[in-house]
RNA sequence: CGGGGAGUGGCGCAGCCCGGUAGCGCAUUCGCUUUGGGAGCGAAGGGUCGCAGGUUCAAAUCCUGUCUCCCCGACCA
């Protein structure tokens, strides 16, 4: 275990805060819940873009950008929407500063430029898209319009943790238009298999695919579907959302457009979206009491290179030896890093890359050198083998694959464990209390007593799951019938 | 907005109860020895103790006021 590191059982938010320090992250800036995403930290998160958004135009969606101010008789068109965010906008009402008369030196806002009406700081961006969406059809030949941002968007949180919940985050947010309702549900649930695909196949994180029951669902939606993972604390995180809007928000903008009989109807809406708190997921996921953990295809490098050497002349043999090595390893397509800093010592790097995540570290020595062999670790085994240089880049790329196949068995494997089912609320109470992790069981599908568990003991029910076979019974705490288990869990 | 805690070199902290003019670890700089798992020794630089008052010969320490941050709740992707 890595010096001074709190390890995941005694204190898992210090455990968490430690990895993103240690692994150079994050780190809170200055401005109040805000978060400053440092070098190393944000090429992950450029990773995870560069594949999203491959994904999303594969899936015939354009990017585009709209504004980040959204003026308040715009936002509030769709009352719900508005409802629901209300008490976290930042608002912008001045336009100007001037110096402060009575304090040298200062400025203070201008009072006479005061904006005629106030600037809402998107929280998302659905009013502003769908006030441009109005101009953007009139007839079914329009349709679909699938247009997806990347932005930032500012929700003013009481709390924050980095990556997990900040004021300002990084997201992508998608808006699409459809002539039928079919279609616009057949798109949310076209994003969220991407979501699930991309959260299983890149970040090694298995997830549950389900709809969000009401008190959970979206502002303005009609349904929101989600993805949620299990993280090793046994707590749920939701880590992607996907919603099926109705025609909500085009009553509220009065997008209509004429059908190919010549009839004025509304369009069918859907959004989604996933943001930095996937960062927030992949260190929760994977890391252990050594820092951070990568998976393969997410790793800003994937290979990391370390000499050893004494004195001048042995450091060009081994360097020398290892950039024609790199070269080999790079024609395969893999991202190798060397570290030949002389500042700092072997010890040195091999932490240092432990708490980045690298997935495999490679070391050579005079020893390893001279008989031809080079030291092979894999950061989520912590193994240590030495290899001969012969065929390495093939062999490389198969323990990456490994790796990467291991992650996510390895967070499969927990999750099952940590998935029970329980058929009476005095079940469910202890083993939420034992084991935590999420809990089949049954639910009568009322508002009441969703709250009054969620009250009683601060679980919620995070998805009724799509995968679930339909089992009938009845509510652990009302009796009354149920069509199937809902996953029940503690969550972020 | 409720309930707790903390502000002391870049970072993490001790000192405060019982007042005597600031210390430890890490980091930084220099020198020598080192280099297969966060090197060792020696030396050096760096702090108006959150801010404003008050008590006192004397305040990091006691008193009053004030500001800020963190944690636990409520809210939330």
């Amino acid at each position: 275990m890595a010096k001074g590191f709190p390890t995941r059982k005694e204190d898992y938010s210090q455990w968490y805060n430690e990895i993103v320090n240690r692994a150079d992250l994050a780190e809170h800036s200055a401005v109040r819940g805000c978060m400053v995403i440092k070098p190393y930290g944000y090429a992950i998160w450029e990773k995870m873009q560069q594949q999203l958004d491959k994904m999303f135009k594969e899936t015939g969606h354009s990017n585009a950008y709209f504004p980040l101010f959204v003026p308040k008789s715009l936002f509030e068109a769709e009352e719900k929407n508005a409802e629901g965010f209300a008490k976290e906008c930042a608002v912008v009402t001045h336009y100007r500063l001037k110096s402060n008369p009575d304090e040298a030196g200062k400025l203070m806002v201008d009072p006479e430029a005061k904006l005629e009406e106030e600037l809402v700081v998107r929280p998302t961006s659905e009013a502003i898209i769908w006030n441009t969406y109005k101009g953007w059809i009139q007839s079914y030949r329009d349709l679909p319009i699938l247009v997806n941002q990347w932005a930032n968007v500012v929700r003013w949180e009481m709390r924050t943790r980095l990556f997990l919940r900040t004021a300002e985050f990084l997201w992508q947010e998608g808006h699409t238009a459809h002539a039928t309702r079919e279609e616009a549900i057949e798109e949310t649930k076209t994003i969220l298999d991407i979501y699930a695909e991309f959260a299983q196949k890149f970040m090694a994180m298995p997830v549950i695919k389900g709809v969000k029951t009401e008190s959970e669902r979206f502002a303005g939606a009609l349904d929101t579907y989600c993805i949620e993972a299990l993280m090793q604390d046994g707590k749920a995180l939701q880590a992607g959302t996907s919603h099926f809007l109705g025609q909500n928000f085009a009553k509220a903008f009065d997008v209509k457009f004429a059908t190919k009989e010549g009839k004025q109807e509304y369009v069918w809406a859907s959004s989604w979206g996933v943001s930095t708190r996937l960062m927030g997921a992949l260190i929760m996921s994977h890391s252990d009491d050594n820092g951070l953990v990568l998976p393969p295809k997410l790793a800003p490098y994937q290979v990391v290179m370390v000499p050893i050497y004494k004195g001048e002349e042995q450091r060009d043999t081994v360097v020398n030896k290892l950039k024609e090595i790199k070269k080999d390893i790079e024609a395969k397509g893999i991202s190798v890093k060397l570290d030949d800093r002389d500042t700092h010592k072997p010890g040195w790097k091999f932490a240092e890359y432990e708490f980045k995540g690298v997935p495999i570290r490679l070391a050579m020595g005079m020893r390893d050198f001279d008989a031809g062999n080079i030291e092979v670790a894999r950061r989520d085994t912590l193994e240590k083998k030495v290899y001969e240089q012969k065929d390495l880049a093939n062999k490389l790329e198969h323990l990456l694959e490994n790796i990467q196949e291991n992650l996510y068995q390895k967070a499969v494997d927990f999750r099952e464990d940590k998935s029970q089912k329980a058929d009476s609320y005095e079940e469910f109470k202890s083993i939420l209390k034992q084991k935590g992790g999420f809990i089949y069981a049954h639910w009568d599908g009322t508002a009441e007593t969703e709250e009054k568990i969620k009250k009683e003991t601060k679980a919620t029910i995070r998805c009724i799951p799509f995968t679930e076979k339909k089992e009938a019974g009845k509510c652990m705490v009302t009796g009354k019938h149920s069509a199937q288990r809902v996953i029940f869990a503690k969550a972020y």
